[in-house]
DNA sequence: ACAATGATATCAGACTACTGATATAAGAGC
DNA sequence: GCTCTTATATCAGTAGTCTGATATCATTGT
């Protein structure tokens, strides 16, 4: 009763759907991340959100949102998540009475160097057994994937 | 203050993290994907368990949930939320008192067969521009990263 | 026959992520 | 000045995803 193929057979393997295969690669990709980082207690979207914050210092929970291509809603919880944590703390905008100033605690930016470091070796993985040619193709379609349904939002 | 890049610029486009850039293009492939299944109040997950149920019909939960690469607890949720919309029901299995056989309703085949259409459709615009050995290749790594971090598991 | 092990389902709690709705602040146009 | 639109933050509700803990059924080993 128990017919169903092992990662890389059958539609699961290189004859199934691209989007299929894409979800399934980034889905394990998303697993051996948040193991990497699972001692600090960092979570894949607070690595992203630190690494946002520490790029763009002072962004308003929206700048981030679009950054990362999520809704304020969800942004704010993880800010949230993050504040509850003592990573960020939240400044008044002096130009603004509405917008909220994020920035990386101390402890924020120690966790955010540590984490960078796993999440760096893991992503040179992925392009371990590539060519030039190869990664450059690959980063391009990538990008263009993203793209094309961007612009028809 | 919003010197975020848009997507293809910066960290966003060819020079970001490899894995970054795959989540980028599957959360646009996913929003599309929701965006054309949602008339039909389908969800990405939902349509691949329907998949799934129709290619193995009668598997449990956990079979379920072994093939989509998910946990027991999550399979269940989904699983739930497609009972209570009436497209599948749960049946006893005659030699196993505590597995469930799980099977689409005729409503489930019916919304299954629709949205698999237009799932097929974005699929095929994901390879457009791409020559045969392109494709090739692109699925091949896509497997490679799947099984690469599923055996570190 | 019985105990140990494994498989299945499910409860509880947490984090992401979405839509929809609301409230308030800023900026634009008149 | 006043309104209309936009931007920002947040509340509420739903869906998906995880870990950890429990309970029950099945199988295996002795």
């Amino acid at each position: 009763m128990q017919p169903v193929p092992e990662i890389g057979e059958g539609k699961r393997g290189e004859s199934g759907y691209l989007g299929y295969l894409m979800r399934q690669a980034v889905a394990a990709n998303r697993q051996a991340t948040e193991r990497a980082l699972e001692d600090l207690g960092v979570t894949q979207p607070q690595f992203l959100v630190m690494t946002l914050i520490h790029a763009y210092p002072g962004s308003s929970g929206a700048d981030l949102a679009r950054a990362a291509m999520l809704t304020p809603q969800t942004m704010s919880v993880i800010v949230a998540n993050l504040e509850k944590a003592g990573r960020l703390h939240r400044a008044n905008d002096p130009a603004n009475a509405r917008r909220q100033r994020l920035e990386l605690t101390e402890e924020g930016l120690d966790l955010l160097n540590q984490s960078r470091e796993r999440v760096r070796a893991l992503d040179r993985e992925l392009a371990a057994d590539l060519t030039a040619e190869q990664e450059q193709f690959l980063r391009k379609w990538l990008v263009q994937v993203a793209q094309r349904h961007d612009r028809a939002t």
